[in-house]
DNA sequence: GCTATGATCATA
DNA sequence: ATGATCATAGCA
């Protein structure tokens, strides 16, 4: 398997949260399948932390593609996102969802399970992806994807962008169709 | 410095 | 509907 170049992540958030639908995230050697994401956007998404500018949290999401982006929230769960767009220009992609492939314990399916399941924390903030412990890899024989698209879950800002993507018919799709 | 609030989840 | 529980941001 493959580790994705850092092209791959200097393309819109849109683009890199459908490409990444089939990936494997890799922690060591926990593997897991990549089945639902979320992009934010850097300009014009009230929804994304990017949207207020640069922050000593939100540095990374303007930094160079292909980075983690982890936050802690609600005091008890920490979120895994991957940085998109070229350096310069914020945008990013949330995983939710993935599906459990080895050495992994535990529910994956929600962004707050899966950062646990895989033993994510701000340690792994603004690392980078294309070397290091955690990655993400194309698999070798990619299989056939039906992509379904719906509005984002969780938030209160721009409930109505499409910006949801998950593999259609996936069991580890946090929430099998259309949310609120 | 202080405080409101949130890209969540489990439980009732 | 609510609680667990705390880093961040915005303001003073």
């Amino acid at each position: 398997m493959r580790t994705l170049p850092r092209s791959f992540y200097a393309r819109s958030a849109v683009e890199v949260a459908r490409g990444l639908l089939g990936k494997i995230l890799q922690h060591g050697d926990a593997r897991a399948r990549i089945v639902e994401t979320e992009a934010y956007l850097g300009t014009g998404d009230a929804a994304a932390h990017s949207a207020r500018g640069i922050t000593p949290r939100t540095r990374v999401l303007f930094g160079p593609p292909g980075h983690a982006y982890v936050y802690f929230i609600y005091g008890m769960h920490y979120c895994l996102n991957v940085v998109a767009e070229p350096e310069g220009v914020a945008g990013c992609v949330l995983i939710r969802a993935v599906e459990p492939l080895n050495g992994l314990a535990g529910a994956t399916e929600g962004p707050g399970k899966l950062t646990s399941a895989l033993g994510l924390t701000t340690r792994f903030d603004g690392t980078d992806l294309t070397r290091g412990p955690l990655r993400v890899l194309a698999p070798n024989d990619a299989p056939a994807i039906e992509v379904g698209v719906s509005s984002r879950i969780g938030i209160r800002a721009a409930v109505d962008l499409p910006l949801r993507f998950f593999i259609e018919g996936n069991p580890f799709v946090s929430r099998p169709s259309k949310p609120r």
